[in-house]
DNA sequence: TCGATCCTGTAG
DNA sequence: CTACAGGATCGA
């Protein structure tokens, strides 16, 4: 489910009800699940960061928790510990009782304990924030320029940016009007700079929608999120120019697009 | 750089 | 039953 719009979304919905509370126990599904978690025991949550994909559980005395939710995971704070779903995977016990899960029925989702002084290391190949300065049209542009990738799989490879993933980067392509297919290092200034300019177009209505979601009383609701123009529509019509939209297979995941609007 | 792998659920 | 899933890592 999540790419950096969800996960910020995530995010944002968590802050308001784990700041400044204390962790009293864990628990994990599997010891893969949550390495490291009892260390976070006895801890107070101090702020919830984004970086990527990735959800940080800043905890006081300089040390934090890193939550990936990979394809199925969410991270919400459910009323009483003890009343658990069977998806929950990992779990934080506050001292009023309440706890943050991770919920995951693939139960590909992890959590990691950190100190401050890992974080540069942990993401030292991870891409700057799409909505940072430091993602400029220049960056990308040098970063495209060193990969014979196809230019789909390279931009859901978190080195050039951070945060996009597989609907993401076909609606980018699709709206910069570039073949998934093509080399990165092959593709023309002026592509790049659209291309650039539809990243962070993307990403931008995808959050707005995906905090709208999240904050509605309904709570997360999946689907009807960001209204995809090539993603999932296999054999439907481009908006563009009506003709059917193709699913090809690219690094062992689904890549869709128009081939007449994409060259 | 590609395929297998981690996991479980759901759609066809 | 098989295929596939909004992710990422690992080994060949």
């Amino acid at each position: 489910m999540p790419e950096l719009p969800e996960v910020e979304a995530v995010a944002a919905r968590l802050r308001p009800l784990v700041q400044g509370v204390r962790i009293v126990s864990c628990g994990q599904f599997r010891p893969t699940t949550a390495k490291g978690a009892d260390s976070a025991i006895g801890r107070v949550v101090e702020r919830i960061d984004r970086r990527g994909k990735h959800i940080l559980v800043r905890l006081d005395g300089g040390v934090f928790l890193r939550v990936h939710l990979k394809m199925t995971g969410n991270l919400t704070v459910i009323p009483d510990a003890r009343l658990r779903a069977s998806t929950v995977r990992a779990w934080f016990e506050f001292e009023d009782g309440r706890a943050m899960v991770l919920d995951d029925p693939r139960a590909l989702g992890r959590v990691s304990f950190h100190h401050d002084g890992e974080e540069a290391e942990l993401f030292s190949e991870l891409g700057p924030e799409p909505f940072c300065a430091e993602f400029t049209f220049e960056h990308l542009l040098r970063r495209m320029r060193l990969s014979r990738k196809p230019v789909k799989p390279f931009l859901m490879d978190q080195r050039a940016v951070a945060g996009l993933g597989n609907i993401y980067a076909a609606e980018a392509l699709f709206e910069a009007r570039i073949d998934p297919r093509r080399e990165a290092r092959r593709i023309s200034c002026g592509r790049i700079s659209r291309l650039h300019g539809a990243i962070v177009g993307i990403l931008r209505s995808a959050l707005d929608s995906a905090l709208r979601a999240y904050s509605e009383p309904g709570g997360f609701t999946e689907g009807e999120n960001f209204p995809s123009a090539v993603y999932g529509r296999e054999g439907e019509p481009c908006l563009a120019c009506g003709r059917a939209v193709k699913r090809i297979a690219q690094a062992g995941r689904s890549t869709y697009f128009c081939s007449a609007c994409q060259r």
